[in-house]
DNA sequence: GTCTATATTCCGATAGAC
DNA sequence: GTCTATCGGAATATAGAC
């Protein structure tokens, strides 16, 4: 794949978890990557298409993920702290994730670009969902409600917080999501 | 004051609770209620005067409530539900909150909206962690982080439940927000 | 693949008449 | 207070040369 694909994949991505969807422009991605609009335009034909290969791309990443952590034979705490991990590095890059990001326009965006985070956040909510359940039948987790409705209790804690985070300027964001893992504790 | 303004100012709410910030136009509101472009800038000279009038507008809606909660003497969780049922009406009305909607696009908005939406989440921490320490320290509420850590979790939760609601299309609304109800019971 | 050049549309905003 | 008319600018997007 080409490097200036890829270099547009992921300015696109990281304006898209500063700026927003709506608020940056294709100019802000060729005055930054030194070409022109119009070579934009070749690799991504609308801001649509952009959009979309955006949330695909984070669908990859997510999976990638997931497998890496089977393999690697991680438990259910160690995977659920690879989670929190990500919203940590987020804090610190100043960023949103990419569901935050993209969920507060949903109504303005292209229908596969909505068909594509819809599948993303289910993708995410099922995987944490079961992640829970097996842990609290392990005995490692303990919680009271079923395993769907905390998963999306974390999840939703871990989208806002970055976006909270974003507004207060300063966030103990360490032992915020410390608090989420310690809630989990039998 | 004026009613014309008084519609601008709902409808333009509605609009950045449904659309986003960046995403609606001053055509938007003409359009609707009938008038000419030139007349919502005579209410609010900028977008970002209407941005921020939004947002003070809630602050003062969040105060009015906090204040009428106290005259009528509301226990604890009288007050913790009337904060759930006002996210209960966003979802059945298929808005996002004000702060879920602002945030994302933080760093695109105006210095003085920034201030404002800053003032207001603080605002609504600060209350609703006061809230739960009372609450624990007269034995209705029950949980083990801080009273601040604990509202950071439960308002985050709130705000992007929300959005998360908004991109799954379907979500048992009434059932999730029981759960954290439920959550802090002794 | 990247460029120049341009088309089109829309947006925020203002001047001045009524 | 609301209108008509319009400006300047920016954004998305495309055609065609190199």
């Amino acid at each position: 794949m080409s490097v200036t694909r890829e270099k547009i994949l992921e300015l696109g991505e990281t304006l898209i978890r500063t700026k927003g969807y709506n608020a940056f422009s294709y100019q802000d991605i060729s005055s930054e990557l030194g070409i022109k609009n119009a070579a934009v335009h070749y690799y991504f034909p609308s801001k649509k298409n952009l959009g979309t290969s955006i949330v695909k791309t984070n669908i990859q990443r997510f999976e990638e993920m997931v497998e890496n952590m089977e393999s690697r034979q991680f438990d259910e705490w160690q995977q659920l702290e690879a989670l929190v991990k990500i919203y940590i590095k987020s804090h610190r890059e100043k960023k949103k994730c990419v569901v935050g990001s993209f969920s507060p326009d949903i109504k303005t965006l292209d229908e596969s670009t909505q068909k594509e985070l819809k599948k993303m956040v289910e993708m995410i909510l099922n995987w944490l969902a079961k992640l829970l359940e097996k842990g609290r039948d392990r005995g490692v987790f303990s919680f009271a409600d079923s395993a769907e409705s905390k998963a999306l209790v974390i999840f939703s804690s871990l989208v806002a917080s970055l976006q909270l985070a974003a507004v207060l300027g300063k966030l103990d964001y360490k032992s915020y999501s410390q608090s989420i893992l310690d809630d989990l504790k039998p």
